[in-house]
DNA sequence: CGTGAATGTAATCACCGATTACACAATTGA
DNA sequence: TCAATTGTGTAATCGGTGATTACATTCACG
């Protein structure tokens, strides 16, 4: 037993007999049609798509990115192996739309955290946008992954994407500046402290998506405080000292 | 992870059946005693070992660390698909063995970097530890990976590993107390800016790694001294203003 | 209705990691 | 010297995965 401690998962690790899939029949589609609240169990799924990511998303939540497997989704959706297929070609395209939707999520995320700060003070926006994105991204390290390890689709693959990102990154490049116009800043060098920004705050959530607050002797407990704590250092660096 | 590492390799070129044994590399122990005219094969290889992480290394360089398959560096060497489990009993075992590799080769590099400046500066210092940091992380992107990644090894599985890291940290602590010690700090809050500087270079090297340069408008060519100009911005920020 | 386009199933293939029984070599020590 | 022990590679097999094709079923629209 002690071997089997809890490697990194890898995906043909175990996998317990948890699936018992309600006894299907498998070619008795039609039948039930007039009552079953439960489970009209047509041919045709009619939702497959939409269901497959939900439990590629839902996986990724279990058990990191690298978890999801598409006959696990299809399981997942009491479908067969085969059948994800049809709406994605590979996997990688699977991936790309779970990207989409946790992309979405994030930038909703991002949006509420932006709204609720003062349009006048764009260094003070600046610094919310930083801490948002950290904090979405230790809540929802596995979707995070998803979306930036950059191993799972190409920017090229899906325009939402693209698009959502770059509606980011002109964010980001609109409140610098602002606040470079509002004289709230020490160096005119726009494009290096955008560069700085991103790699802290990207880094930050890495390091803790990767495990290495341990090591670097951060406690969960305080990470979200030391997240508060290095974009403060950061923004104060780039002020001007008043 | 079973596969996918490697989406459309289009199965006819895959693998014609060329077991490139011809010239093994390194060691060829004992063998070559009396008859190394056909077959210097022995049944046994002699430093099965080494060359295992030496393919596993060369598989990273040239597909990335999810592109190391056991298999793979087992064909490259020469061997059965089965003989690796004698020196590894598990992929992650063969990941972790590589990762001290590569993080023996980081830590020469980096400590190369730090003893080609004056210690009378730590901030310079410390500077050049997180240039030679991104440096290192963008020539070898696939060993970095399998460093940091947190995927493919626990630090509680290698002893080598452990102490590597942290002595990396305590350098880090130690360049940062000096440089408080001689006033060239405008905070004392040590823990924080080990941290943030950490999350910085960190966070740079994987932008580049993960692929967002090209989104985030830095060009390949360009990468170098844009990280020479984040770490500037930031050590300029820390830094008791003159 | 009836027909064609969608969509799911079944059956394969190649590859992978892991594991076991077995074969062979190298070393040891009496 | 030589037999036994230990170490190391081979062969075979298992279950899991992504991909792909031929086939079955259903739906939607004329």
């Amino acid at each position: 037993m002690s071997k089997s401690a809890k490697p990194p998962p890898s995906r043909s690790a175990s996998k317990p007999p948890v699936r018992k899939r309600a006894a299907r029949p498998s070619v008795v589609p039609r039948a039930a049609k007039g009552r079953t609240t439960t489970s009209p169990k047509t041919y045709h799924h009619g939702d497959l798509r939409r269901v497959l990511i939900a439990a590629a998303l839902e996986l990724a939540e279990e058990g990191g990115a690298d978890a999801v497997s598409v006959r696990e989704a299809a399981r997942r959706a009491g479908v067969s192996p085969g059948a994800p297929f049809r709406h994605f070609p590979s996997r990688n395209d699977l991936m790309s739309a779970v990207a989409e939707e946790a992309q979405r999520r994030f930038r909703v995320s991002i949006a509420a955290a932006i709204a609720g700060t003062s349009a006048d003070d764009p260094l003070a926006r600046f610094r919310a946008f930083g801490m948002a994105y950290m904090r979405w991204a230790m809540t929802n390290p596995a979707h995070f992954e998803v979306i930036s390890s950059g191993k799972y689709f190409s920017h090229d693959q899906s325009e939402a994407l693209r698009e959502d990102n770059d509606e980011l990154i002109a964010m980001t490049e609109q409140l610098l500046m602002d606040a470079l116009a509002q004289g709230q800043l020490r160096s005119s060098d726009l494009r290096v402290i955008k560069i700085a920004g991103r790699a802290l705050v990207y880094g930050f959530a890495r390091m803790k998506i990767d495990g290495h607050f341990p090591r670097w002797g951060v406690a969960d407990a305080e990470a979200d405080q030391m997240a508060e704590a290095i974009i403060t250092l950061f923004v104060d660096g780039i002020a001007k000292p008043v």
